[in-house]
RNA sequence: GCCGAUGUGGUGAAAUGGUAAACACAGCAGACUUAAAAUCUGCUGGGGCGAAAGCUCCUUGCCGGUUCGAGUCCGGCCAUCGGCACCA
C-alpha cells in the first residue's frame, strides 16, 4: 500500500554506487612529487575549504555551499589538465567538543570520533572528489607531533631588529642572559590581565571576547591578571598590514584585518608628575617624580591637554595618588574591576572618574593639570593613559563637562590670527571639534594646519627629549594557553620557576588519559588531576595549560600538502611544489614556461574558500604562523592564502538564519534522501552568486531535480513494464548547426563561469542546451558526451551514470575510464558563428524597430535598412536627422531632434 | 558614530556602456489521464487604447550629471544587511 511515488530517476541507486566506485579506484588520490605517478609537467591547483569543526549536529547546508563550489573547480581543473590538490580535515579540538562531552560524560576523544565517522560519511554522500588519503584530523597524535613542534619554533624563536623571525640561539651566541632571552621569545609567559571566563573555566584570547561574552556559550568574562603564554603576533602587525596588499583577497575582509590590527600614527609624550600642591618635583629623583608617558594621535593639540587620565589599573596609580584621595580611588578601582568588560561597554555613554590628587606638568607650557583616573582609558591600549584634551576629543569633552574640568581651544576650523604675545584665550568652545584644523592658542604652532602642527611639536618633543613619533597598534600579542582538557599540551616543562622546551625526540606530547576532565572551577588547569603525568622528572613539572582552538587550524593546509610525513610537517618537495608550482623535473626550457603563471604570484593556496566568520580570527593567525615559518625558513612563500573567497550565509526559508530555536534549520541528509546529491549540490550553486547572502528555498531544489531529470530523459525512457531502457532518439549522428552552437556556447560559457565562479550563471546555460537538445527530434550521441563532461563537475553522479550508460550502446564515444578523468571539452569558435544576426533600430535610444541581416552586413548596408524602416521613419517624421550610430551586429541608433 | 556590502518582476536572479528581466521558482491556461501525480506546451513587470492581432507610454531605491545610448560610469541622498566601536 505505499504510497511512494516513482523517483524521476534513480539517483538514490546510483549515487551511492558511483561515490563507492570512485572510493575503491581512489580516484581522486593526488600523487605528490616524489611518487611513481606524480606527473611534473603538469601546473597545480590547491583548492581549500576551510575545514569544518565537527559538531555533534551533524552537516550544516552552509558547508556543501563552499564544498561544492571548490569541488566544481577542482573537478574542472583536473579536466584541464592540472595537479589538483583538493582534500578535506577536521579541526576537532575545542571547547564545544569538551562541553559537549562533558554534558554527556563521555570523553571527547569518542565523541569527536564518532562526530567525525559522521561528517565524514555525509560529505562522502555528496560525492566530493577529495583525495581522502590527505584527510588530517587536528586532535590525531601525528598531526599535533607537529602543532607542538611548530610551537617550539615560535619559543625558539624572537624578532630581529629587520623584523624577521629568528632562532633564540643567535641571542645565546651574544651572549644574552636566559631572562633576556625569554623577554624576547614569540611565545613566553606574561602575567597580564587575562580575559577569565569562569563559567568556561578558562582564559579567552580578545578575538574570542565578544561584548564582553565568550564567543563560545555566550557566558560573562572578566579581566584578572593571570600567568599565561602568550604569542607575540604585535612584532608582525607591520607585516600582517603590508603584505595584505599583495592578495587577490575581497577588499572588505582586508579592511577587516587592517582594522583589527588597528595602526595609528602619533606620539608618545612625558608628562611630570607633582606630588602634591606646592609639592615641586625632585628632578634628579625619578622614584619621587615619576613620569607618565601617553600615546597620542593628535600632539598638534598639547597645548590643550587640560587634564590626565590614567587606567584604573595602571600600576602608576598608585605611586602618585595622594593620603586625601586614597580612599575614594581604591573604591573607584574595587568597582571597576568588579564590573565585567559587558557592563565597561554598556556604561559607556555615562563617564565615570575620581580625581587622584596629583598634577601633572604639561610640558608645553608648564601648566599644572590634574591627574585622573576613569575606565573610559583602557590599560591595553597605548600606555594605558592618555592627554586630555577635552575641546578636540569626544570623549574628553563629555568626561570634561561632567566634572567641570577646563576646555581650551587650540584647533580651529579656520586659521585664526593671534593678538601679539599671543595671549591664551580660555574662553571654552562651544562643541567638540575633533577634526583638523588650524592651530590656536598654541604658541608656536598657531596658524599651522593640523598635519604641519603635527610635525612641528613631534620634532620639538624629539628635540627635548619628552617626546617621539610613535606608531601603536590595536592588536594585542596572542593569549595562547587554555586551561582546558581538549587541546594540545604545551611541549614545556618547568623547573626552578623557569620553563624550557622538552626535547622534539619527546613528541607527540599525549594529554593524559583522564576519566574527569572537568575544569578544576579555578584557574588551575584539568591537567592539573593526572599527578603522574604532570611530573616530569624528580625536579620538573609539565606545564598544565593546552593551546587554544585556533592552533590546529593555523598550518592544516601545509599538512595537506604531505599528510602522511612521519619525519617533518611538511616535506619539502611537497610543499614548495603546492604552495609555489615550481614543476618538479622538467627540462629547464619547458619548466621555465610553465613557471611563468605561479611565479608571478606571491604563491600559496590558490583559492580559499569560506564563511566571513574567520575574517579576523583564523585567517590573521594563519598568516602570522606562516610568516613565522617563513623566515625561519620552513615554507617557500611570505603569504599562506593567495586567492581568498567568502560564501555568502544560507538563510532559512523564512529569510532568517538558519537556527534550532527558529526552527527553519535545513539537514543536508534529508534533501539528499529526497532529490539525491546532484540536485543538492546544484540547487546551493543555482541558488545566486556565491559570495551573496541568500535564503533556501525547497522548491529551488525541486527546480533543480526537475532539471536533472530532463537531462536523464534525454537518454532515457521507460518501457511499458516501467523500466528504464535507453531512449532509441539517442543516435550516433553529428548535431546540426543549431545543436551544435548552443553546444560550444555552453562549453565555452560554462569554463569561462567556472573560473569566475559563476556557477549560476553556468547552470542556467547547461539548462539552454538540455532544451536544445530536448527540441531536438535525434539525440547525438557526441554531442551529449560533450554535455555530460561539463556536467560533470556540477552533477558527477548522474554524468557519470549516463557516461556509462552510452558506453553500453557506444563505446566508440565514451571510452572505459571515470568521466571524471576526461578532458575538458575544446569548443570550436567557427561552430558559434551565424549567418545572419538580429539588429535593432532605435530612433534617439528607443527601440523602435528590429531586422535580420547577414552577419557580415556592412555598416553601410545596415545604416540604409533602418533608414528604411517605416518604423523609423515614423518616428523621425518631422524631425532633422543629426547623427547615426551604427554598432555592426547590434544596433542603429539615428539621433534627430 | 565609523567602515564595508547590497538595492532590478510575486520570489531567487541575469545582463563586455548597446533589445532590461536570460535561467529558474511560484501562478494561470492547455495537452496526456477515468482521475490525480509526473511529464509536455503556452502565458505571466505596470499603465493606457483596442473585440482581437496589435499599438503606445512608463519601469532597475530617490535626485542630478556624463553619453547618440546608463541597471551598468560620475556626484549627492535614502533604505536594508553585515562588521567594528570609549582604540586616545
Amino acid at each position: 500500500m505505499s504510497n511512494e511515488r516513482r523517483k524521476q530517476f534513480p539517483f538514490d541507486e546510483f549515487e551511492p554506487r558511483w561515490q563507492a566506485a570512485w572510493e575503491q579506484a581512489n580516484a581522486f588520490r593526488t600523487p605528490n612529487p616524489g611518487d611513481a605517478d606524480f606527473d611534473g609537467s603538469k601546473p597545480k591547483f590547491f583548492v581549500l575549504d576551510m575545514f569544518p569543526y565537527p559538531s555533534g549536529n551533524g552537516l550544516h547546508v552552509g558547508h556543501p555551499e563552499g564544498y561544492t563550489a571548490t569541488d566544481i573547480i577542482g573537478r574542472f581543473k583536473r579536466m584541464s589538465g592540472f595537479n589538483v590538490l583538493h582534500p578535506m580535515g577536521w579541526d576537532a579540538f575545542g571547547l564545544p567538543a569538551e562541553q559537549y562531552a562533558i554534558k554527556t560524560g563521555q570523553h571527547p576523544r569518542a565523541t569527536t570520533e564518532r562526530n567525525v565517522e559522521n561528517f565524514r560519511g555525509q560529505l562522502k554522500r555528496l560525492g566530493f572528489a577529495y583525495d581522502w588519503d590527505r584527510e588530517v584530523n587536528t586532535t590525531d597524535p601525528d598531526y599535533f607531533k607537529w602543532t607542538q613542534w611548530i610551537f617550539l619554533k615560535l619559543y625558539g624563536s624572537y624578532v630581529n631588529d629587520e623584523g624577521k623571525a629568528r632562532p633564540v640561539s643567535e641571542l645565546e651566541a651574544k651572549g644574552l642572559s636566559r631572562e633576556e632571552i625569554d623577554a624576547r621569545r614569540l611565545a613566553y609567559v606574561s602575567e597580564a590581565p587575562v580575559n577569565w571566563c569562569p563559567e568556561l573555566g578558562t582564559v579567552l584570547a580578545n578575538e574570542e571576547v565578544v561584548d564582553g561574552k565568550s564567543d563560545v556559550g555566550g557566558f560573562p568574562v572578566e579581566r584578572r591578571p593571570m600567568r599565561q603564554w602568550m604569542l607575540r603576533i604585535t612584532s608582525f602587525a607591520q607585516r600582517l598590514i603590508d603584505e595584505l596588499d599583495g592578495l587577490d583577497w575581497p577588499e572588505g575582509i582586508r579592511l577587516l584585518q587592517r582594522n583589527w590590527i588597528g595602526r595609528s600614527e602619533g606620539a608618545e609624550v612625558k608628562f611630570k608628575v607633582v606630588q602634591a600642591a606646592g609639592l615641586q618635583p625632585k628632578a634628579d629623583n625619578p622614584a619621587g617624580c615619576p613620569a607618565i608617558h601617553v600615546f597620542t594621535t593628535r600632539p598638534d593639540t598639547l597645548f590643550g591637554a587640560t587634564y590626565m587620565v590614567l587606567a584604573p589599573e595602571h600600576p602608576l596609580v598608585d605611586q602618585i595618588v595622594t593620603e586625601e584621595q586614597l580612599s575614594d580611588v581604591e573604591t573607584y578601582r574595587a568597582k571597576t574591576a568588579r564590573k565585567s568588560d559587558l557592563e565597561r561597554t554598556e556604561l559607556a555613554k555615562e563617564k565615570s572618574g575620581i580625581f587622584t590628587g596629583a598634577y601633572a606638568i604639561n610640558p608645553v607650557n608648564e601648566e599644572r593639570i590634574p591627574i585622573w583616573i576613569a575606565d573610559y582609558v583602557l590599560l591595553g591600549y597605548g600606555t594605558g593613559a592618555i592627554m586630555a584634551v577635552p575641546a578636540h576629543d569626544e570623549r574628553d569633552w563629555e568626561f570634561a563637562k561632567k566634572f567641570d574640568l577646563p576646555i581650551r581651544e587650540v584647533v580651529a576650523a579656520a586659521p585664526r590670527l593671534q593678538g601679539e604675545g599671543s595671549a591664551v584665550c580660555d574662553m571654552p568652545p562651544l562643541e567638540c571639534l575633533s577634526l583638523e584644523g588650524f592651530a590656536v592658542n598654541s604658541s608656536f604652532l598657531n596658524g599651522l594646519a593640523t598635519l604641519e602642527a603635527k610635525h612641528r611639536i613631534t620634532a620639538w618633543l624629539e628635540e627635548k627629549g619628552i617626546g617621539k613619533k610613535t606608531i601603536n597598534f590595536k592588536l594585542r600579542d596572542w593569549l595562547f594557553s587554555r586551561q582546558r582538557y581538549w587541546g594540545e599540551p604545551f611541549p614545556i616543562v618547568w623547573e626552578g620557576g623557569h620553563h624550557r622546551a622538552i626535547p622534539e625526540s619527546e613528541l607527540p606530547l599525549q594529554p593524559p588519559d583522564l576519566v574527569d576532565f572537568k575544569p578544576t572551577g579555578t584557574p588551575e588547569p584539568p591537567l592539573s588531576k593526572a599527578a603522574d603525568w604532570v611530573k616530569y622528572s624528580a625536579t620538573a613539572t609539565r606545564e598544565l595549560n593546552t593551546m587554544p582552538q585556533w592552533a590546529g587550524s593555523c598550518w592544516y593546509y601545509l599538512r595537506y600538502c604531505d599528510a602522511r610525513n612521519s619525519e617533518r610537517f611538511v616535506g619539502v618537495e611537497a610543499e614548495r611544489y603546492w604552495m609555489v608550482g615550481q614543476p618538479a623535473g622538467l627540462p629547464e626550457s619547458e619548466s621555465a614556461t610553465q613557471r611563468v603563471t605561479p611565479l608571478l604570484k606571491p604563491g600559496g593556496v590558490d583559492l580559499y574558500v569560506g564563511g566571513t566568520e574567520h575574517a579576523v580570527l583564523h585567517l590573521l593567525y594563519a598568516r602570522f604562523w606562516h610568516k613565522v615559518l617563513f623566515d625561519l625558513g620552513y615554507v617557500s612563500t611570505p603569504e599562506p592564502f593567495q586567492r581568498l573567497v567568502n560564501q555568502g550565509l544560507i538563510l532559512g526559508e523564512d529569510g532568517q538564519k538558519m537556527s534550532k530555536s527558529r526552527g527553519n534549520v535545513v539537514n543536508p541528509d534529508d534533501v539528499v534522501e529526497e532529490y539525491g546529491a546532484d540536485s543538492l549540490r546544484l540547487y546551493e550553486m543555482f541558488m545566486g552568486p556565491l559570495e551573496q547572502v541568500k535564503p533556501w528555498s525547497t522548491n529551488g531544489v525541486v527546480g533543480q531535480h526537475r532539471f536533472l531529470a530532463r537531462v536523464w530523459r534525454l537518454v532515457m525512457e521507460t518501457n511499458q513494464e516501467g523500466e528504464w531502457v535507453m531512449s532509441a532518439a539517442l543516435q550516433d549522428v553529428t548535431a546540426d548547426k543549431k545543436l551544435n552552437k548552443v553546444l560550444h556556447e555552453t562549453i565555452k560559457k560554462c569554463g569561462g563561469d567556472i573560473e569566475k565562479l559563476c556557477f549560476n550563471t553556468a547552470i542556467s546555460q547547461m539548462m539552454v542546451l538540455t532544451t536544445a537538445f530536448t527540441q531536438s527530434d535525434v539525440r547525438p550521441v557526441g554531442a551529449l558526451v560533450t554535455f555530460l563532461k561539463v556536467l560533470s563537475p556540477f552533477a558527477p553522479h548522474i554524468a557519470e551514470e549516463i557516461y556509462a550508460i552510452v558506453r553500453s550502446q557506444f563505446p566508440q564515444h565514451a571510452p572505459a575510464g571515470f568521466l571524471a578523468d576526461c578532458e575538458w571539452p575544446k569548443f570550436d569558435p567557427s561552430a558559434m558563428i551565424e549567418d545572419e544576426v538580429e539588429v535593432v533600430f532605435q530612433v534617439n535610444g528607443k527601440l523602435r524597430d528590429r531586422a535580420t541581416v547577414p552577419v557580415n552586413a556592412s555598416k553601410e548596408e545596415i545604416e540604409k535598412l533602418a533608414l528604411a524602416s517605416p518604423k523609423v521613419r515614423e518616428f523621425v517624421g518631422a524631425l532633422t536627422v543629426r547623427k547615426i550610430v551604427v554598432v555592426p551586429g547590434k544596433l542603429v541608433n539615428v539621433v534627430a531632434n
